[in-house]
DNA sequence: CTAAATGCAAAGCATTTGCAAATAT
DNA sequence: ATATTTGCAAATGCTTTGCATTTAG
């Protein structure tokens, strides 16, 4: 979905500010606060923080992005297709990856006797490129 | 490890606001920095915030316990043997579970191409008992 | 045209720090 | 005896808020 129709079918309006770090969040996959402040006020240098701030808020409580609690800083990023997130300590890269967690959610919901209604699935890895 | 050993063999000193903190982490399992301060202050009314600040920042450096970044806000745990948290949306309890988790990080391990150094699993559920 | 959003400045909290006094070893 | 730790107060830094102005729809 576009951004555009991304935030409207939210109620929020479709201003400049937002599609900016819309696009700073497609762009990089995932950034901190200060990332994204750096990156969007190269493009768009009157874009104040409190505005980043009030948008990542909004934007987070209506469903569009989300917070994810790795590495030092908290990350954003748009929501997408379930994944989990493999966090490179070398090379500092979160990467998205899609695995099939159902087996491992059933084993986990039998041995605890529990219902799992979400999860957070998040490695500390050595990726492809660093282990070369 | 008696906690006054933990503590000297980090090279801290085993104070009265030290033990106090890490008795607090026993006894709750898991404890956000307010419940710290309400619970040892009761014990310890002289203990300053600030202390327990520093106390918090130091003895995680050194590994004797660490930062769970899991419900609204991070908890403190005493460092043990690796486990995965099940965090109960229901009655805001966060348990602790042990399971072979080694299937799944290698089946992720070779999906991904990647060495996986570290894991954080955390699940949202309901509890034995709230499902009651 | 109007409600929502923005930018700025100020306020509000959370966390850290400097330092003199106290304390563990 | 001494280096470490503590408590307090002040400083810092991050995040939110109030409000006049602008803007999307």
């Amino acid at each position: 979905m576009s951004h555009i129709k991304l935030l409207k079918t939210s109620d929020l309006k479709a201003t400049p500010q937002r599609l900016c770090v819309l696009d700073t969040l497609e762009n990089c996959g995932h950034a901190t606060l200060e990332q994204i402040e750096k990156i969007t006020k190269e493009k768009f240098p009157t874009l104040s923080l409190s505005t980043i701030y009030r948008n990542l808020n909004e934007m987070v409580e209506k469903d569009i992005i989300s917070e994810v609690k790795i590495a030092k800083k908290p990350h954003y990023e748009i929501k997408k297709e379930k994944h989990i997130h493999l966090y490179c300590k070398s090379c500092d890269t979160i990467w998205d990856f899609q695995s099939d967690t159902n087996a491992f959610i059933d084993k986990i919901e039998n041995e605890a006797n529990c219902k799992i209604l979400n999860d957070v699935i998040h490695f500390e890895i050595l990726c492809t490129n660093c282990l070369k």
